[in-house]
DNA sequence: TATGAATGAGCTTTCATTCAT
DNA sequence: CATGAATGAAAGCTCATTCAT
């Protein structure tokens, strides 16, 4: 259900900032984004780089745009289960390894994206660095509710520190992409992250 | 048992590449790789900038052995342990504990090498983003140890797959320091997240 | 007597030179040419920047066109009172009064065209600025006119170089506009000005 | 009499600034501030362009240098005679010439200089226009003790406005430089200029 | 061994101008 | 006629690296 009825005009224009970004996601994601040149991007394009600044004020403008969609994704994935749902550990089990699948997937249907935010932003100006943090913060906060909803529901334990809790369970999350990333991993790796890390977080390794 | 006699002179040579690595790392992590000049460097040691490559044969060089002597304490950190002393999953959880707090230690006395290996190193050339990851891999094979004579003491699960496992924990742990180094978070954080860890790693999350 | 019949149509055209022009005069006396963009000028008129393309040539035309306007408003003052009308001293320290005062009004009411011919242009393309130096040179020699009938009528010095001394009148007056022009300073200081300098012109500093 | 011995390598780098200034003074009065490049100024040198950002902070530093140095050397003209010295008429009229004599040797040997003080500067950032507005004030208060003293012993009328005429004569001398530079004026034209310039500014126009 | 003057590749960015719509 | 998206030449500037001293 859109609001404004979607002037033609608007989408051309919105579709070449698309497409700049598409292209920076490719250039910024290979050669990272100080190798990069605007020349790449437009480039890739077959338009003049001048172009590009017809559609962002500079090349930062572009990383930060490209951030603020990736970020927007990712946040979209984690905000599709609702943390009240689960009533048992063993809805919680699948919660969770539905949210693990999703980013898997998400990140590995394009792992440009992974590469931007998990590389290149954390090393740049200090606005996109604390944007991604704050991404993965947030990220962090909605999986707290999750452990809240657990603890409240008595399937996990009192004393749970969720706050810690959830930043660790994010962390297994982003690290299993990391790895992923790291083309050296074979295919089934990640079937074994997302098979593993459930029962990690929830028994733990101790022998029971 | 050294092998060759110290000779003073590259005893001064050393000590030299020394200064310069310890400027490196201050300019480095405050401005990041790019935006830090060699100028910086030499600045800061009152030298001239020529000096720093007779030392090195570029800034990526200086980048490099910075990174190696950053990786070289880490391990050092993580191969104080021995893998095989625990017995009981109580000598296991201070083991934990121990490295944890190590590793702590290493990089809150020191964040500048944090920010270099986990922000700066990462988005940079292959070659130095490829030795990290192998050094934070090792560290991750360390510990895969440990968790295999947990499994063969019987004090950890026995279907544990310790690959992944391993992993896990070292994201666990590197997580908090990388979110330790943003300012922002307040002291008790490191303790809460050093003692919560053990538990969420040997028991998980879920009651019991 | 005009010779076509004002077709409405030209009119209209004409008109948007007019407004362009007035927006290039705004736009350059504010911003100094260099610093100007076409899109300054169309912003200003709400006009697409392409539009000035079609009344002219290009940003310099506009300029030139500009300057053209500027100069024939300069000698239509110069050449308002007619040369050979004074026949006494007295009657000429009035036409010089008047040329004078009109030429501060001129300017005084418009600083943007003394910014124009005065600054910006002078420090342009070969052809502007000997436009403007012609434009300059016309009004000396308007102004020579005078000091021959002045020198014929015998109220002037016989042996006056009428042709130095036009150019030195020219400089006295345009270099009160110039100084007017610096906004620091005060606003009796154009009356001051006009005051003094016919006496000056005349009569000299010496004591008589 | 040098405060401080030269230094040969402090004497290595200023004359490297000079040579800088010069060819840019070539540039810079030959194709206009904007037209030039700092390619063609290192180009003249033969050296590389970067060199010329090691002596100076970006080109407009360059003008600034340029334009202090020009007004240097032309208040240091000014300042050579003695406001207080002439004590006749007669005495003054020479002190005029001389100075007059004196600039249009300053510039007509350079008319380099003169291109970038009365044009090209003046069309540019408020802060060398400015400048060059000082300098052009600092000559006229010079101009002005001369009136002064002239009013004091009684050769100059006794009403005159001093600051007016300062101006006044300013301009003409400055007009005549002007014009002097306009190629297309023939070379006995300074020669009329200043000769008949003091007689104009001591005893005007008019007939006795 | 240490220096820092010199270098120039290479980048980002601007904006006058064109032209298809 | 009017538009403004597209263009790309052209410029300023930085800084890692070299090398004569």
């Amino acid at each position: 259900m859109r609001t404004t009825p979607p002037s033609p005009i608007a989408n051309r224009a919105e579709a070449r900032r698309e497409q700049i970004l598409e292209a920076a996601l490719d250039v910024f994601s290979e050669k990272g984004y100080h190798e990069a040149g605007i020349a790449d991007i437009a480039g890739k394009l077959n338009i003049g780089h001048g172009t590009c600044y017809r559609y962002f004020k500079n090349k930062l403008d572009i990383l930060h745009a490209l951030v603020d969609r990736i970020l927007l994704g990712l946040l979209e994935v984690v905000r599709k289960e609702s943390p009240e749902k689960s009533n048992t550990i063993e809805e919680y089990r699948n919660q969770i390894k539905n949210i693990g699948w999703e980013l898997f997937q998400l990140f590995s249907k394009d792992p440009r994206q992974a590469k931007i935010v998990f590389f290149e932003a954390m090393a740049l100006d200090e606005t996109v660095k604390r944007k991604v943090q704050l991404g993965i913060d947030k990220s962090a906060r909605l999986t707290e509710l999750y452990l809240k909803n657990g603890v409240k529901k008595g399937f996990l334990r009192k004393e749970l520190d969720t706050r810690i809790a959830s930043q660790a369970v994010n962390a297994m999350m982003f690290e299993g992409i990391r790895i992923n990333l790291s083309s050296k991993v074979d295919s089934k790796f990640a079937k074994r992250w997302l098979e593993e890390m459930p029962t990690l977080m929830l028994e733990g390794m101790g022998k029971r």
